[in-house]
DNA sequence: CGAACTATTGACGTCGCTCAACTAGTGTGG
DNA sequence: CCACACTAGTTGAGCGACGTCAATAGTTCG
């Protein structure tokens, strides 16, 4: 794939307009390519690491394990998003990253990206606002866990994957291909499979959403974003800002 | 206060080795010293904002208010923090932040931080790096309302806030004063105003920790981190990792 | 000394959890 | 080709953590 249509490249030039040097210099994070399969752990808490991963194909979600076995899905990450950047610039990685589906991309070294900085500046800031945007998301999903019912936390949620993926083409209004199982969902939002299984039955029968499948459809959008109370505002995604 | 001793100063020495250049762009963030009385809001959900502030004295909080009124708190800022670097970045701020106390800051201009990485870029790593533990610490509070009781919650909110109070001199093993309501915590911990006060009971008769009068009193340090879970990797602040 | 905020406690309701049983799909080896 | 195992999903019964409502103090401040 060419890097000016990675996916990556697609997410940053909605915050910065790059020039030919931060092309040049994003390009040579794209050096290792590497492949995971479906389930393998490609990060692990408390492991010291010295590279990060470039997604540019298939699903992963970081996670944290508690003492007592229970597991908080933190994020779920799709193409264009990075993969354990927290875990380069800390000591030790503070959580770690499951491959959900086959996984397709491109290994980062620390040094790459310090190096990045120096040369081009405006990359620093095109990734700190990736990583801002990040932690944006982050929040709203706090949000999500400390204000919202267990519905109105399911209606947001795939509504925010939704908005994500249409951006880098993986799904529109209508609904988007999604290879979550109900205890992904729980472990994400903070329930119990059981209680996920019965919040998607009662979405069904109102008409609003349908997850079935590997399939979200959205019977109606309006409605659904009224229930979650969605707002796209927190994702930025609307056009180059800084240029 | 000299720039050599500023709390953020202080913070980014724990992650970079700054040299002259860093500290004089660092020095230039520093110009524009403002106060705020306590229950200002300093910036507003939604609002256009094209500076920040470093906080110098006092205490914030960072939140959302829901369509129904509901408020979470995302994060209490406290010396050393940035307040509102996502709103710099963003087209709109995703968040409110609100006065506690009497806060002492100085604004920063959004060009001064993107000017300063081109002249100083392991400044810009060192703020990504800040902007990362931001992160860190949003996602160990995600995890505390997803997956830990009320109890557990209090616990782990109480240890994290003391072990960032003692990395600015400001709190100990034994405790540290606190200016928090029981509205706070609520808003903060996704519970009811009535139930915070059950818990804080429910620890102080079991002789884990007291807090009262503005004060919270670690009786139990031990055992208040085995209840609420709590190691301090995430918060990255065991002295200077790159140099 | 009243007004406004903060803290405390009880009674009672409910959302979401646990446990348990059952179905359906899928893969695997004999 | 079937038996078995394994995973994902579905549904019911009962229960407990935490919410809501309401009443009462204690504190701070004008």
């Amino acid at each position: 794939m060419n890097i000016l249509q990675s996916p990556l490249t697609r997410k940053l030039s909605a915050f910065v307009a790059l020039e030919t040097l931060d092309m040049e210099t994003l390009a040579r994070f794209h050096r290792r390519r590497r492949s995971f399969l479906p389930g393998h752990e490609m990060l692990h808490e408390g492991q010291k690491s010295r590279s990060a991963f470039i997604l540019a194909e298939g699903w992963a979600c970081a996670y944290k394990i508690l003492p007592d076995g229970e597991r908080q899905i933190v994020d779920f990450q799709i193409p264009g998003d990075f993969l354990g950047l927290r875990s380069i610039l800390f000591r030790t990685a503070d959580h770690s990253i499951e491959a959900i589906t086959r996984i397709e991309a491109t290994e980062v070294l620390a040094s790459d990206i310090l190096d990045g900085f120096a040369q081009a500046p405006r990359l620093a800031t095109a990734v700190l606002w990736a990583a801002s945007r990040d932690e944006a998301m982050v929040v709203e999903h706090l949000v999500n866990l400390g204000r919202r019912s267990a519905e109105e936390r399911m209606a947001h949620f795939l509504l925010e994957l939704g908005a994500r993926l249409s951006l880098v083409g993986a799904g529109d209004k209508e609904g988007f291909d999604c290879p979550l199982t109900q205890y992904h969902l729980a472990d994400a939002l903070g329930l119990s499979a059981v209680h996920v299984n019965r919040v998607l039955r009662q979405l069904r029968e109102e008409g609003l959403v349908t997850f079935q499948k590997g399939r979200v459809i959205f019977d109606d959008f309006n409605r659904l974003k009224a229930l979650g109370g969605f707002d796209t505002a927190y994702l930025d995604q609307d056009g180059p800002f800084l240029r």
